[in-house]
DNA sequence: TTAGTTTGCGTTAATTATACGCAAATGTAG
DNA sequence: CTACATTTGCGTATAATTAACGCAAACTAA
């Protein structure tokens, strides 16, 4: 075997969105040669002068018109050689947490269309992007438990109700409203606002508001956030 | 700025092991140039047609003698477009532990010397070693918490107070040996042997062994591992 | 007014964590 | 042989946390 290496990388995006107490994914769909056509993850060829985390957020911004300021690492594909039928290509994937509600989407160069595809309605993706997203989902899961990012997936101001609806969707758990309130409440990071929710049915409910602040503080004195479930 | 794509891909292996009640990690010397010698992490730039997880253990083995059938992905360096001199390169670090009593080492193709450097003395190492080193010890010491991995860098039949030093000695905390036992003994996926250490002051120790399959039936019906610390 | 709905606060029992006490089983020093 | 140092292994009391549930308050719609 040569010792020639001749082996592309990429980076993906799996930006993750709630909306109607559902979980989202961004999905562009892109020509493939002549014919296909195929739904697949944000993502490209990392640039020759570009840092990864620079070209993920590059590519997504391009590709969809979102513009994220940060995104985590999640893992590195490259076990599979043929993951990419073209050329062997190593791909670094990422994740984001946003508010569905409060982003305009669009598709741009590359992309013909971007759409929020619903979490339980993915259709085959190009490449081996399922697995990806597979590997998002299970570790979107496991941080929700271990730290406070569903907030991220919320309007600046949200109710008690859609947090609560938050964790049991995604976690596909049952919860007591009443106890999970008490928890989250004790933790004393979230702030209570003088608004109220729009919605006209049963009680009105307060608007509450992540106090990242605080959050830091706690963590600094040791806090550790954590949600069970039974 | 041009399209053409010019990046290595490289991996590299942390390797923990556990000996004398300290963490050790496994290091190499290897020469640079013409002058510099650096110690490193083992590893090396991925074949072409090779996947990454075989490439890590590949370069470990040629490096260091050390044969291991699985390492865990921690991360991908790849932010610093700089962290090699020579060349852009990207390296995948994976991580295993073993049981450091229990493997010999030596060095070989590539590396000058081969040696297990105590956790708490690591000198400055090649390119963005230290970096990679530390990202992978705060990994190790979160898994430590929430999953049965210790066992792993003890040999096969092991001591309570070992297991309890582990843990005392990686965390860096206090822990009231009591409770502890008495925790991990609820768990029951350890079983006592029929043997005795054969260290002769105080009273004699059962030695006891880490049953996986029962840990695997605990998990299957929802038991979740954990070790918390004051 | 009444029924329906959702919020917000509370109480109690069960479980788990924390902080210890102490005897058993050895080796060793005298 | 005895007293002592040392480490193991088991236990118990108390505090803290979690889980399970009751119910009134505040609104809308009819």
């Amino acid at each position: 075997m040569k010792n020639f290496q001749n082996i592309r990388i990429a980076v993906d995006a799996i930006v993750f969105g709630y909306k109607n107490n559902s979980l989202y994914v961004l999905l562009i769909e892109q020509q493939f040669g002549s014919a296909d056509k195929y739904w697949a993850l944000p993502g490209g060829l990392v640039k020759q002068d570009e840092s990864l985390s620079d070209a993920v957020i590059r590519e997504l911004h391009e590709e969809t018109n979102v513009q994220l300021t940060f995104m985590e690492q999640l893992y590195t594909f490259g076990d599979d050689i043929y993951r990419d039928s073209r050329n062997r290509v190593i791909s670094v994937a990422y994740y984001a947490l946003v508010d569905a509600s409060n982003l305009e989407i669009k598709a741009d160069t590359d992309a013909e269309r971007v759409q929020w595809c619903k979490i339980d309605t993915i259709p085959i993706l190009a490449f081996d992007h399922n697995l990806i997203l597979e590997k998002a989902i299970s570790r979107l899961k496991a941080k929700l438990t271990y730290e406070p990012i569903g907030f991220d997936l919320l309007p600046e101001e949200f109710l008690f109700s859609d947090l609560e609806n938050l964790y049991c969707t995604i976690l596909e758990k049952e919860i007591d409203r009443r106890n999970f309130r008490k928890k989250i409440l004790s933790y004393g990071f979230l702030e209570e606002t003088d608004n109220f929710s729009p919605i006209k049915t049963g009680r009105p409910a307060k608007l509450f508001r992540f106090n990242k602040l605080k959050y830091n503080e706690l963590i600094k004195k040791g806090f550790h956030f954590e949600i069970k479930f039974a």
